[in-house]
DNA sequence: AGAATGCATTATGCATTCATTTTGGCAGCG
DNA sequence: CGCTGCCAAAATGAATGCATAATGCATTCT
């Protein structure tokens, strides 16, 4: 994310402030999904007044994360399981979009640092240690976003992540099915080194897809906590939804 | 954009109201790109105080349609040629989801009501009634989108929607190379009745990139009104950007 | 004379205050 | 015994006030 020049633009903005730091506590499920957002609380957590916070939350509100109603406050969002596959689907565009445009701009330089950073992800994946692979695992993801020189697409990526995150701290992530990101991210690396834009866009489509289902399971399997009343959407805990597999592997 | 039940939000909160109104002004170049957003002047202009009308900046600011400096203000953001490919980037692979999508969900009738809207889009065309045949246009589109049955691709969608239509208002769009839609509409729909996904994502992307090369042909004839001292990204008049074409065309 | 500096005005960010709505509880009634 | 209407308290939305930083201009120094 580097910027032409030398930062021009520091936020000490209470408000960007708060904005981040509330955005942070959904996300991580400190502010539980359905609740209330406790404004008078949060005022006195973060030692502000009202004004910064409530811009703040008008901003969270655009983003999907909060719900404001006319006189009654902001409630975290629901996370209903068609909003989490909603989410991955257009993630799954937005990725695919950066793979394509990653290998256009992509040097060789920068595939090297890609393959490297591959590589030690790798390592920490045999060696189990889950930190470090999932934070290599979003610097890659990041760098590619970086490569693809779409700032357009930076922002919109950035915005969406949130509200999936939200879904992996829901989930809680054991690591099911979490055997499979190595192989995607290793072919991702040659079909970036082959130019292969489209390709690899599709794969990055899919390998978001896998993550989609592994969550999927999890909250199958742990009872999506809210609003299961809606029995006509029947969630068969065993078959997920392989519809969604074929919409996206599609004819190759 | 059918709710389930009857709408239960309503929002008369004047910020929301704020945040239309000068988003509205910004599309239509009302407010132009690099001018200052006149916050006394506004607060007059809509009879309310500060306060709700800075809450719907910082909205604006998050949908990248203002820029927020530290005690300096607002300011309208800038349209660079690169902003606007970027944006239309963007939109084609959310567009290319909603045709994806769209196929799934549609049914018969759906898709009987979409080949009208076509049909008398197409008449507009030829009677050469452009406001009639843009609000067809338009709603073909969202249709497609509600069809999608996406709620976050409608959001990122709409969010997006504001950045390209000021592009639209900017270049003013005269009719030039107005004669593709049609085509491309027609063959949507076959490709809808078809049940064919991936060909109509990849036909609303290209045709996406076919408003970008109008578009850029009309900021290049005119002359990008801002930042062309970048003279460090060439912008030949006569041929605008190959790369892209063939980027979003691939291999069938 | 041109440029730099200090002062006054303006605008911005945030805190505080005010009016209106919602909510919880209680009394009255069916 | 349960339900409805009313009242008080809390909370929300918006307006106003205040301290600080930025802008424009006049003065002064070189």
């Amino acid at each position: 994310m580097n910027q032409i020049g030398s930062d021009p633009i520091r936020r000490p903005s209470l408000f960007g402030e708060a904005a981040d730091r509330i955005r942070d506590m959904i996300v991580e499920g400190v502010l539980p999904p359905g609740g209330k957002v406790p404004e008078r609380q949060l005022c006195e957590d973060f030692g502000i007044s009202r004004t910064p916070l409530r811009e703040a939350l008008k901003v969270l509100a655009n983003e999907g994360l909060v719900e404001l109603t006319p006189n009654r406050g902001a409630t975290v969002t629901e996370l209903s399981v068609e909003e989490i596959r909603d989410a991955f689907q257009v993630m799954g565009a937005l990725e695919s979009l950066s793979g394509e445009l990653a290998c256009r701009n992509a040097g060789d330089d920068e595939i090297a640092e890609l393959r490297d950073m591959t590589e030690r992800m790798r390592v920490c994946y045999v060696e189990g240690r889950l930190p470090d692979y999932f934070r290599i695992n979003r610097g890659i993801h990041e760098k590619l976003l970086e490569l693809a020189g779409n700032g357009v697409l930076a922002d919109q990526h950035r915005v969406l992540n949130a509200r999936i995150l939200r879904a992996r701290y829901l989930s809680n992530t054991r690591p099911t099915g979490w055997t499979h990101g190595i192989d995607d991210h290793i072919e991702m690396i040659d079909l970036l080194a082959a130019r292969e834009g489209r390709k690899l866009g599709r794969l990055l489509r899919r390998h978001l897809l896998k993550k989609l289902h592994v969550i999927e399971e999890e909250l199958g399997a742990r009872r999506p906590r809210s609003r299961r009343r809606r029995d006509h959407e029947t969630h068969s805990d065993s078959n997920v939804q392989p519809r969604d597999q074929h919409l996206f592997e599609g004819p190759g």
